[in-house]
DNA sequence: TTATTAATGGTATATTATTGCAATTATTAA
DNA sequence: TTAATAATTGCAATAATATACCATTAATAA
């Protein structure tokens, strides 16, 4: 489960407020230890009390992937929770092709190194998608 | 422009064969220095003088994609041409935040370099997109 | 409290992509 | 070559993903 307190530091240093519905989406998104669509998590929180529209969900997604909580996976279309928010290195998410979890590597260790590539520049904090078998699938 | 010689071949290789319709878009494609979207490539072809359903433009990308021809922009939907189908490394994406534009980075030299992740087996060729700002843009 | 700003709900609609089936074209077998 | 078979394309419908607009409600500032 998601740790509140940090939530609510994290929205204070952006400047942002924490509202009842970001803080049920973000928990619901934080229950799953994989990625979901939109619609699918409009769903689960619909089957669960909620009565929320599908555009206060994508607006509330859109809100945490600001905060720097949420990534989208944008080869699937889904939205992960973020284990780890620190901006001076690249996110990796490990896609499964088999069974296609998405899971965030956030060893530090884990660090993706990039050439300085046509003199691009590349920001920071980007989540960088990698493709391939999971521990378990592989 | 591309190669129809080599991409005749590299279809022969996949045991693929290549139609009218294949090749006039992927000659449309190829005409461009950036990513385009399904339909704004359907409308170009269109006004063209030929009148392509959009199924056939889906169906025929991911053709080309299949054969290694094309890649697939996750982060927007949109499809470019590749430079270079070599299946033994990463195609790196340089994704202008500024101007938009989407390029291959397709220097051998510029490999990019990701440690053993959790024991996860990244698929050979695939693509990894990175946002930043281009050589004109930063 | 009142005025102002921000967030949400609801609907409509835009954008991206796929499906099913008929028609056409290409390939293979006889 | 012709018939049979397989692959591709065209077309329309529809699914899946996402945004825009405006009215309402909630939060914040004066």
């Amino acid at each position: 489960m998601i740790d509140k307190v940090k939530l609510i530091s994290k929205c204070k240093e952006a400047g942002k407020s924490i509202t009842p519905q970001r803080l049920d989406i973000i928990e619901e998104l934080s229950r799953l230890n994989t990625s979901i669509s939109a619609y699918d998590l409009l769903e689960r929180l619909n089957n669960n009390g909620h009565s929320f529209n599908i555009s206060t969900i994508y607006r509330v997604l859109d809100f945490w992937i600001d905060v720097g909580v949420v990534h989208k996976v944008e080869s699937n279309n889904t939205y992960l929770i973020c284990n780890d928010s620190h901006l001076d290195h690249f996110h990796v998410l490990l896609h499964c092709s088999n069974c296609e979890s998405v899971k965030e590597s956030c060893k530090t260790s884990n660090k993706i190194s990039i050439p300085n590539i046509q003199k691009f520049t590349p920001k920071k904090g980007q989540v960088i998608e990698l493709h391939g078998l999971c521990s378990n699938c592989s």
